[in-house]
RNA sequence: GCUCGAGUGGUGGAAUGGUAUACACGGAGGAUUCAAAAUCCUCUGUCGCAAGACAUGUGGGUUCGAAUCCCACCUCGAGUACCA
């Protein structure tokens, strides 16, 4: 063994080692203790950034951790492998999106297996792959055959130069990232998917998710946004056509000042023809962005239509306000306001001068501050006959009475949207539908999949090249002979990541989406990824779930038991990114310092939720703690054995390293909290560096010191334990052996620390023998002459008594 | 704007209603060395000679006791449906 540690020759003869060992294989003859662990697979976007790095670290650190409980573990990686930025890069560098791809994904893996990641290789998946988005596109089609999906029009953003449809992200200021032209919103048929009929169930099936966040479980409630209201019908004056509003406040219909409609409503489109003002309104509307972000951030503006609608209730006539911060995919596009008592609809009457009547009073305060509107129930005044009811009663009656008048109706309103998932795009999978010249739809048989992407494309002409690619284009209808042209949209790249955890079981599978013999594998015990995936991904990968289910493919309802949403990484507080320029070439620190120096630092610099900053001290101090570690272990192998150790040293030494095992086991199994059970093996390893330092240490318990650390670290610095336990002879990969073990025994402490509070605030302390009870604490703390000093002068009210921690006088 | 988080020494962080600042970084001093690197040791929240007082974004509240629970606010981060 080398007296110094050098990670370069180590980390490469290790991996080898796991190699020839087969180490990361999976046993998958058997599902006894099965536990499915998955990071969410990168984009390839050229190189790993430490936020991959991170990701990885974690999981894999999950991963060993469990092979040492006895559990059979399946950790697979592979690419997410379409997307824009392929494209981006086709027309930057005149590269074809394939072979960009390629360089990435086999650049990216290289650096994978630098990092030392337990990954069953032999599962690897690439969604770019026929073989994978074939299934996809089967399973599009029984989507369709299930009537799960349709075909409406639906706006996007147009940049009228490029001539070609701009992602949110490719829209700055308003204006088309490359062409500069301002933006445009333009319809176009697209393909949606009956993520709504859904609903209620992604709702309810997240009460059982246990080992999901709160926080992510509230995310998803609220972005699905049930709401129970009603829908109420406003009359347009001097015409037949009705307005509907949906509201979950009909209680304060008296308050209703005016009604605001989305500029894309469809009633505008007559009304704007005599309407300039209004005309020009809804053109600057727009140039606006279709990001619910930037809709309700701006100022709020609005024109008055002309037009006038009649309150159902008590015949009041309200003006019809065009309004830019109505959403028109939210209830029906057109909202009641009422700003007396809503701060939106307050701010907006404020600036235009409209009218502000007061419906609802507190029940609490009873009259109202006049900055103040009160948004909450309470009990109506200025309401008809409806007036001193409350909210709720009020609710109720008023609902009755519109229903009555056919003017009203009970409705459960949801936030979600149906899922778009047509994109205009070349590198993505090819949506698996043909028109004939009517326009009539056919899904391509079964037997024709996959519908692969053409290679010989055409970045220089405008727009998707499948749309310029006439021998893919225009095919003749495999049921009829006639003249057909392919579907050139291809499926949003969140199609595929919503079903590539069921793939990487059956990757090579030729009759399925999954090989129903790894049905059991399912679901996965644990899934981590960052948290800008709390939403969409997660929810779109649930739904997924739930559809292969009722096809039949899979048994469970959701797709991943446990979640861990791990925050990102920042330089000098801002996220890393390319266009900063403040990103961190994980291949620059291995070549340094090794990879496990790069996984501590990873796993101990900030617990795995919350954001973590990047510090290159921080690498360094890490890497002097591993430095520690190898001298240390080079000076107990090295020792002589010492003949007659000191007994009390070599119980307190042992007492110690089971307080350690005690924590770091805990911390690392119940907690997820790397960092604090790293710090209790740092602290570990001081202790062992004092004790060892005596002449009168025993070897024997210096061995179990060490060997504890070694096994507790693997899973975060696997190379580095591994090369010191084969340098115990031991020769066996680490992932093999058993998590250490807890000597109760050894445990045991005769004497407790207690701390002495005076009316909360801390006063002393006293040792007492353990498990003494409150009157002998009592005694003791009085024999103390300092604590005593506090207490003699003042009448004890109170004592409170912890044991074994803590004794609180209150005076 | 809305939803969800976070805010503690010079810095990353620890403390799951009970000793605020574990562990580490940085800094200061020392040992070793011809010298340096590396390594090791000691000190390191603020004010104060000390006793002690004050400190967990701000302001309130609950409690014997609050970084932790509740209310209001401020700042930062993530998401906001076509980035992934």
């Amino acid at each position: 063994m080398n007296k110094d540690y050098n990670p370069k020759d180590i980390e490469i003869n290790i991996q080898k080692f796991w190699e020839k060992n087969n180490s990361f294989k999976t046993d998958f003859s058997s599902t006894d203790h099965k536990f499915y662990c998955l990071s969410m697979f990168p984009y390839p976007s050229g190189k790993l950034h430490i936020g991959h790095v991170r990701n990885y670290t974690i999981g894999d650190v999950i991963s060993r951790a469990q092979r040492m409980l006895g559990k059979n573990v399946f950790q697979p990686m592979g690419w997410d492998a379409f997307g824009l930025p392929a494209e981006n890069a086709a027309i930057a560098n005149k590269i074809h999106p394939h072979e960009w791809t390629k360089k990435n994904i086999n650049h990216m893996r290289e650096q994978l297996k630098r990092l030392g990641y337990a990954y069953d290789w032999d599962n690897e998946i690439s969604t770019a792959d026929p073989k994978y988005y074939e299934w996809e596109q089967w399973f599009f089609i029984k989507l369709l055959e299930k009537n799960l999906v349709y075909k409406k029009k639906s706006k996007v953003n147009w940049d009228p130069v490029d001539k070609t449809v701009l992602a949110n992200e490719q829209v700055v200021d308003g204006k088309g990232w490359r062409s500069g032209a301002i933006v445009e919103r333009k319809e176009i048929p697209q393909w949606f998917l009956k993520i709504t009929e859904y609903s209620d169930e992604l709702l309810e099936d997240l009460e059982d998710l246990n080992g999901w966040p709160t926080s992510v479980k509230m995310m998803q409630k609220n972005w699905i946004g049930r709401s129970e209201g009603t829908l109420v019908k406003f009359k347009i004056a001097n015409s037949d056509s009705i307005l509907e509003v949906y509201t979950t406040r009909v209680d304060t219909i008296f308050g209703v000042n005016f009604l605001a409609i989305s500029p894309d409503h469809i009633i505008l489109k007559n009304q704007k023809k005599d309407n300039p003002v209004l005309a020009k309104f809804i053109d600057k509307c727009k140039s606006l962005k279709l990001s619910e972000e930037t809709i309700s951030a701006i100022e709020k503006e609005g024109v008055d239509t002309g037009l006038t609608a009649i309150n159902p209730l008590d015949g009041t006539i309200v003006p019809i306000w065009a309004a830019n911060y109505i959403l028109s995919d939210y209830g029906t596009g057109c909202v009641m306001c009422v700003p007396g008592h809503d701060v939106r609809d307050n701010e907006f009457a404020v600036k235009y001068n409209l009218p502000i009547t007061q419906v609802i009073l507190s029940k609490e305060s009873g009259m109202d501050s006049d900055d103040d509107i009160f948004v909450g129930e309470g009990t109506l005044i200025n309401s008809g006959k409806y007036t001193d009811l409350d909210s709720k009663l009020a609710k109720k009656n008023i609902l009755k009475d519109l229903e009555k008048i056919d003017s009203g109706a009970p409705k459960v309103n949801y936030r979600l949207r149906d899922w778009g998932i047509s994109r205009q795009r070349y590198w993505g999978c090819p949506i698996p539908v043909f028109y004939h010249k009517d326009g009539t739809v056919y899904p391509v048989p079964e037997d024709d999949l996959p519908v692969t992407l053409p290679d010989d494309i055409d970045f220089s002409q405008d727009g998707n090249p499948l749309e310029n690619h006439p021998t893919w284009k225009y095919i003749k209808c495999p049921y009829t002979g006639k003249d057909a042209v392919r579907e050139t949209d291809t499926f949003d790249t969140f199609f595929e990541s919503s079903w590539y955890y069921l793939r990487f079981l059956s990757p090579d599978y030729k009759d399925g989406l999954l090989d129903q013999s790894k049905n059991q594998w399912l679901p996965v015990d644990q899934y981590i990824g960052g948290i800008e995936h709390a939403i969409l991904h997660l929810l779109y990968a649930r739904f997924f779930h739930k559809l292969m289910r009722d096809i039949g493919i899979v048994d469970s309802s959701e797709p991943f038991l446990s979640l861990l949403s791990q925050g990102m990484v920042l330089q000098d507080g801002v996220k890393m990114s390319k266009s900063k320029g403040n990103t961190i070439d994980p291949d620059d620190i291995i070549d340094k310092y090794g990879a496990d120096t790069v996984r501590l630092f990873i796993m101990f610099s900030a617990p795995p939720e919350q954001s973590l900053e990047w510090s290159d001290s921080g690498i360094e101090g890490s890497h002097k703690f591993l430095k520690r570690l190898w001298s240390l272990s080079f000076k107990i192998f090295n020792r002589e054995n010492i003949k007659s150790p000191d007994l009390q040293k070599s119980k307190d030494m042992r007492t110690k390293i089971h307080k350690t095992i005690k924590k770091f086991t805990y911390d690392l199994f119940e907690r997820n909290s790397f960092n604090t059970a790293i710090a209790s093996s740092m602290e570990l390893l001081n202790e062992m560096i004092r004790y060892n330092q005596n002449k009168d240490s025993d070897n024997e318990v210096l061995l179990e010191g060490i060997e504890t650390i070694i096994k507790m670290l693997s899973p975060i610095t696997p190379h580095i334990c591994q090369e010191l336990w084969n340098n115990l002879d031991k020769n066996s990969p680490l992932v093999n052996e058993t998590w250490p073990k807890i000597d109760n025994s050894a445990l045991l402490e005769s004497k407790k620390e207690i701390i002495v509070q005076i009316n909360g605030k801390l006063r002393g302390k006293v040792t007492i023998e353990t498990d003494q009870n409150e009157d002998e604490v009592n005694a003791m703390v009085n024999l103390d002459e300092k604590i005593h000093g506090y207490l003699k002068d003042n009448d004890i009210k109170k004592i409170i008594y912890i044991k074994n921690k803590l004794i609180n006088y209150v005076v």
